[in-house]
DNA sequence: TATAGTGCATCAGTGCCATAATACAGCGCG
DNA sequence: CGCGCTGTATTATGGCACTGATGCACTATA
């Protein structure tokens, strides 16, 4: 559902976002640069510049001009913090809601591992 | 999540969806017409007509020209199986990820309701 | 200074979505 | 038949998001 006709640029953000909060790139660390991400996931410069770009607006990584965009410090836990709110209050009662429709049981997919 | 900057015909599509799974347009009757719902939802008429389309390529609305589109026989078990398959192949695992990297825990989840 | 690496701004192209205005075709009913 | 209701086809238009190519501004390093 989220890999199909979605943007490439939110599809992006997401890798970004998840290697923040799962600690592959780290607090401090720089970020790939834009060219080199865009090389690297056959996407362009720009593209990958506009997934950044709402990185840096929330504060989460600090940029350079000329040097290069790095994880700010605490990014990680607000990032993790932020989007388990959302998850919490806006997609899982959707979800519920869905699964309630189709008849699947909640604790059955819960149960396991 | 779903009801943000979605194309309308793909929301009124879920929106049929839904109506035919829970019964509220049972198998049978009469569905709204293109121009009565789009009235109603404030969209264009071939919009709705765009949202009917899918189901009509699928067998689970009878079209009978000049009078108006019923839901076929067996519509109802046939979309919710077909979204149920759909939910736990594609979207579930992708939300378990999710929640494991947000760090919730399926007790959070089952507490309320 | 020269060079190569950063991010950023501008302009343009493309495609999807939604709408509009008509016109056409099939059915039911008085 | 005439009227009103259905769905459908056609064409045109505006808007918006996404993507892309190019060039510029900034910084570190030699």
């Amino acid at each position: 559902m989220s890999n199909q006709s979605k943007p490439v640029y939110l599809k992006l953000r997401d890798m970004i976002a998840a290697a923040i909060i799962d600690g592959q790139y780290r607090e401090g660390e720089m970020l790939p640069s834009v060219r080199a991400l865009a090389a690297e996931q056959g996407a362009n410069p720009l593209t990958v510049a506009k997934a950044y770009q709402q990185f840096q607006n929330d504060g989460l990584v600090e940029v350079q001009r000329g040097v290069g965009m790095y994880v700010a410090k605490g990014a990680s836990a607000t990032l993790r913090e932020r989007e388990r709110e959302a998850f919490l209050k806006e997609e899982w009662p959707e979800i519920r809601t869905r699964m309630d429709r189709l008849g699947i049981a909640p604790a059955d997919l819960l149960a396991d591992a």
